[in-house]
DNA sequence: TATTGTTATACTCTATAACTATA
DNA sequence: TATAGTTATAGAGTATAACAATA
């Protein structure tokens, strides 16, 4: 969790209270762009989902990792904002399949982008090499993270 | 945003999408230890700024920012809960003072040497120049993070 | 029988507006 | 007047349990 960096400011963080920290400025660096835009961090996500995919209920609820009446919620609540659509399935007639709508194709791009920009100033202090160590490590944990979630 | 890695995994993520995901991780893994003790982020995020201060619901708003209303609730419940007590201050009566209780403190700490590991687990495949590699450059921009946020 | 999705219900989290008490 | 805090109200987000439709 780390300790909320208290009144005094400390020259160096240990691995653990650096990493909190750097995700709580990334997570809210999107949660504000999102906010802007009058959407949750769970409704940012499930339109990052969308963008590539046209998942049920069920499968938004794994990949959310949320009840699946929850997710019946979360879709009312986009569709009545018009930013997705159910469609039904060809082959099962029980699937009922969300998609973006290109109004919420727009926004899901537009949020994507303005959080791009204010990662790229969140490193504005870094050197190229650091920046890219950065990437490099970051990269191999988000890949060797995604791996160990497909097992289960 | 990050684009939740989609169907096939790319080898490498750009330095977007390995921040937003590498976060996220990072996040999960507190929220579910959170979970497990029954408390929301926002309910270890109070508890963790109270580790080391007792601040007025005014101080704690700024602090999680959130409107001071939805503090007096958060309050209410970790209050409810044992967690957290309201003290009043001795200079001014209007203030009252949030303070952890004894069963708050083990709370807290529980989840953080929880959270440790499960940061050290993330690190597992990384060589230890890699982690300290990482560990400067995020206590870099978290640092940075911290002071720009002050200036506000 | 198992799976997909919705509904009913209840609780947490959050903000806005209006209020009380104190400074 | 200004600040600290609470209350009333409303809406989003979440889970559990029970249900209908389809497989």
């Amino acid at each position: 969790m780390s300790h909320d960096a208290g009144s005094e400011s400390p020259a160096e963080l240990d691995i653990v209270d650096a990493l909190a920290q750097l995700s709580f400025a990334v997570q809210n660096a999107l949660g504000r762009r999102a906010a802007t835009l009058d959407l949750s961090m769970t409704q940012v996500r499930l339109l990052g989902i969308l963008r590539d995919r046209t998942p049920g209920i069920v499968d938004l609820a794994r990949l959310l990792e949320l009840d699946k009446s929850s997710v019946t919620g979360l879709v009312d609540r986009a569709a009545k904002r018009g930013l997705v659509r159910r469609e039904s399935s060809p082959d099962d007639r029980r699937v009922s399949r969300v998609a973006l709508t290109e109004s919420g194709r727009e926004l899901v791009e537009a949020v994507a982008a303005e959080f791009a920009t204010d990662v790229h100033k969140l490193l504005d202090g870094l050197s190229s090499s650091d920046v890219e160590d950065l990437r490099r490590i970051a990269s191999r944990i988000a890949l060797e993270e995604l791996s160990a979630g497909m097992a289960s």
